[in-house]
DNA sequence: ACAGTTTCCCGTAAATGC
DNA sequence: TGCATTTACGGGAAACTG
């Protein structure tokens, strides 16, 4: 069951980083009349300063003029592919960097403008168009916090050009906002997030309530305060989440084998009646960037007990494939290593036919060496009883795995004489 | 017992990569009269171009002029400290690249000159000095055979610019080789190798002799021939295991409890009366940067048995650094695990008295979670028996770990007028 | 002192050149 | 085509800077 997910209009990259080399693509919608000679076209970075002062200036490093051509694929408009464009600060020396420290590098709106001149009968003509609104970074560690911008602009407004939008961002319903996230997953991964999944997200941001339709998120709620008692905020751990699966879990996430966002208390309920060895994959609401798996085991006296393993992060991951980890995972109690305790992935699907196609054999014969592989072990000690949290409330529902719905949201390219893609 | 391994003039980086920063300082060694004016020192790549047509061509990108001034540390010297310098190849578009290629890029010399003028009673004098050969790099990939370079040039020559010295490398003496190695790895890591550890080098370049004194090794045999029978040469097997002590085993080498350079054929000798469980680490000779641990165990017939572990590589010790692996590792067979196969270093060293101050606890304690760590494992089925390989012939002596004997070589620095450091 | 931001540069991958 | 070399840039860490 493969997830309607097809983007109308993918999301292209609206965030540029210093140094790093991009293109963009100029199309001219109208048909000139017949123009004898070359016509030139200039780009250039934050062409007209935005009426506040922007905390940085930067200029486009590499040639910014490039002659129009006509291409062939889109009925012989003109068009001008530039490419290696890169950007570089501007140091001001002595200017006051205004902003008056408000916003962050990344709230910073910057824009791409294109001009040409032509004339035509004696009349000079000048085109000119820009892009939407540009995040500029210097280091990828600043992504996440370009996506938020980027994702907070096109979800809220209309408006080509509002460089000041984060001077007073406005709130997103949760309608909007669990959309655009859903939207997010199913962009950068191919497989969104269903009702259950946005009904915990919309639990962490606002408690516990019979709807969340109705409830508003602020700007800085989603990305800039931490949540409360973390150590990061709302879109930095979900983000974190969103990079781990692209590198470390993607066929498993996409099989839809990973229910990920799910409350401790949830967790406990659909597990709670169901064979010992049953497990679920759920991220870790602790730490960035982790996973890890729960399983149900039954005492003597036939009470369910829970046990999850430390979350892996991406460092453990690449160091073992989360499938093989699955595979191999071992539970030493007092020096005696029993089966894989993982034995059913919720509801009831046996571990190997889930997981076996993602297995890596791993086992390399190197004459005359024996083969060696890594094993995930957690070891006990009988004596200490394992440490569980009480048995949390029961939640509303149980999960409707099947039902899910998604809709993309539809990206707003401005354009009025020229059209442009950026990658 | 902490080997003596004093570098008397720390060996300075003579390769500079290209688009990253390098600086050097030029001291005047001469008191000059009273000079009333400002003295600017200029810095020149490859001011005069050898003889021979070079591969490349680079200049400095940034700025290559600086006034020099009074040093107070060294009684009062005019130095000049050149910083941020950068290196970029200058393209060369229509003239032919000479050099017919004949040498690699590491091979190329090149050279760093430093002028200044000044006039004194109407005379004007002008100073002048160069760097000893600097090879030019664009990758780290490049490291390896750079530094290959500059031992070369080091050990078989006094001139201090000899830019054609790679059209016909001299042969090096083993003598002179061996000292140079185990001076490299005393610089890199603080413990240089010992005359066992140079024997069995010696054995991989020559075969097997009474003594390699009078050998001779060729530069293309040290560093550009492939060794017979593997896809890399001599100097980049040695180098990569020098970077893999440099980042996952530095503790464990200058603690001396890697043997490392032992032939099989030694390894099983030395192995072979010694308690089971006794066991050595080496560096695998059949794969760049790889370490293995061989045991030796009894049949039922009391004949010895040794297994070796594939090779551990910089991916796997990043996930578990070796002291770990040591400690942990086990061997399953049928299912069952039995305790660690690993019981004393070689000749007789309880493995955790040896290992035990580089364990890492590495059990973290997040509660609810419990914790899982990674566990080195190697499976066997008893049904097949262990592939050996058959057993080799003795070796003439014992490895005698104690003496070693190791004397740094002296660098010579060419300075005329000027004496110069490039960091 | 410190947090936000940029710079630096290794190391891998991809692109380029020969 | 294959090999040698350079370029590109993510990612961690250090340096910078108000």
């Amino acid at each position: 069951e493969k997830q309607p997910c097809m983007p109308t209009h993918p999301q292209k990259p609206l965030i540029i980083k210093t140094g790093v080399q991009f293109s963009t693509k100029v199309r001219l919608l109208v048909k000139l009349p017949e123009v004898d000679y070359q016509l030139k076209m200039k780009t250039t970075f934050d062409k007209d300063l935005p009426a506040g002062r922007v905390n940085r200036q930067f200029f486009i490093l590499t040639n910014n003029m490039k002659v129009m051509d006509f291409e062939e694929s889109s009925n012989g408009c003109l068009t001008v592919d530039f490419r290696h464009l890169q950007l570089k600060e501007k140091k001001v020396i002595n200017g006051t960097k205004g902003n008056e420290g408000l916003l962050s590098v990344t709230e910073e709106l910057h824009t791409l403008s294109f001009e040409a001149n032509f004339s035509i009968q004696g009349i000079s003509i000048d085109l000119e168009t820009c892009s939407l609104p540009l995040v500029v970074i210097s280091n990828v560690s600043q992504l996440p916090g370009g996506w938020a911008s980027v994702m907070w602009y096109n979800l809220l407004t209309n408006e080509p050009r509002n460089m000041g939008f984060f001077g007073s961002p406005p709130r997103a319903s949760w309608n909007q906002l669990s959309e655009a996230l859903g939207w997010q997953f199913c962009t950068f991964t191919g497989r969104g997030l269903n009702k259950e999944q946005l009904n915990m997200l919309g639990e962490k941001l606002f408690g516990q309530q019979v709807s969340h339709s109705d409830c508003q998120v602020s700007w800085s709620k989603f990305c800039k305060e931490n949540i409360l008692g973390k150590p990061f905020s709302f879109w930095m751990w979900l983000d974190s989440i969103l990079e781990l699966i692209k590198k470390h879990l993607l066929p498993i996430w996409n099989d839809n084998y990973i229910m990920g966002f799910v409350s401790k208390e949830t967790e406990r309920a659909l597990l709670k009646d169901k064979e010992p060895g049953t497990f679920l994959l759920r991220f870790s609401e602790s730490h960035l960037g982790g996973i890890t798996f729960t399983w149900v085991e039954h005492n003597d006296n036939g009470e369910a007990k829970f046990i999850s393993v430390e979350p892996y992060t991406k460092n453990r991951l690449s160091a073992l494939p989360f499938a093989d980890i699955i595979r191999n995972y071992k539970v030493m109690v007092d020096g005696v290593v029993p089966e894989n305790p993982l034995k059913f992935l919720y509801p009831d699907i046996p571990k190997d036919e889930a997981f076996g196609r993602h297995y890596n054999s791993q086992q390399s014969k190197v004459f005359p060496y024996i083969p060696s592989m890594l094993v995930p072990m957690s070891t006990l000690d009988s004596a200490l009883p394992i440490c569980s949290s009480p048995e949390p409330p029961m939640t509303p529902g149980m999960f409707d795995m099947l039902n899910q719905q998604l809709r993309p949201f539809e990206i707003e390219t401005a354009h009025i004489v020229f059209d442009y893609d950026i990658n």
